[in-house]
DNA sequence: CACATGATTAACTAATAGGTTAATTAACCG
DNA sequence: CGGTTAATTAACCTATTAGTTAATCATGTG
């Protein structure tokens, strides 16, 4: 299934080949010629043809007409959403970063002190038998 | 194939179950089988087992000892990846936001005024043939 | 029109993903 | 120890994915 808009944008970004081609649409407008020869040896067109149409579906570029050519360029609105989705998990970055901070403070401290540290064993967590 | 690190991260959010076993994670660490009874009549363990070991190679959780559960919590490391990521792509959905408020400004210049917009059509563009 | 070029569609293949149930491992409890 | 609970591993199934080559469609040009 996997039908909902996120799912489909996070998907389109696991393939490497797929952010390639986002990386190379960052300095520009491109073809499908154009896309497929950077990847040794060159990508055949249809291959390319599949993921443009996955980054389409996921937001991620739109397409253009110019004769026979299908120019493809970035869509912000895709990168948006995902921008959007991960902001809400930002505190739990910077809480980790929080915790390293102060671990790297308890450190200093140790040197300072030469505190040797009692193991506290927990016991009875959240996790006992409830019944 | 797919090996690297931001392949696996983003491949890892493409999933919807993942994406909600992450924001249950939000609200604190939680068992297999605490993880497992939301989801519609309950999945079976060895499917969120499976969801686990993903996040976790993802680098977005982390995975405890306490007797014999073993408690997942988020990590927030693997999240900052994706948002670093994303960032440099900034650029391109705020010029997205920057093209709508120009066409809403033109909107309302155009209620002002009436104008009718000529329609310039563009011709030898990039395309062309190069022979 | 005939033909060349660019891109897509069709048909196929091999590998991977997401799920299941059954069996196994690990740890606690009486 | 024997039993129970939590989780993982194994084996299997089906659907999807990423790629291929060959054929078709679309457009511009002599």
């Amino acid at each position: 299934m996997n039908q909902d808009q996120l799912s489909l944008t996070f998907a389109a970004l696991g393939d490497p080949t797929r952010r390639a081609i986002l990386t190379r649409l960052t300095k520009g407008e491109a073809s499908v010629a154009e896309l497929s020869k950077p990847f040794l040896g060159g990508m055949s067109a249809p291959a390319i043809t599949k993921h443009l149409k996955v980054l389409e579906k996921a937001g991620l570029i739109s397409r253009g007409r110019e004769a026979q050519w299908r120019p493809c360029k970035l869509n912000g609105q895709g990168f948006k959403e995902i921008a959007d989705w991960v902001e809400t998990y930002r505190k739990f970055w910077e809480e980790s970063f929080d915790r390293l901070d102060e671990y790297l403070k308890t450190l200093s401290k140790a040197k300072e002190t030469k505190t040797k540290v009692a193991k506290t064993k927990k016991k009875g967590t959240k996790y006992g038998r409830q019944k």
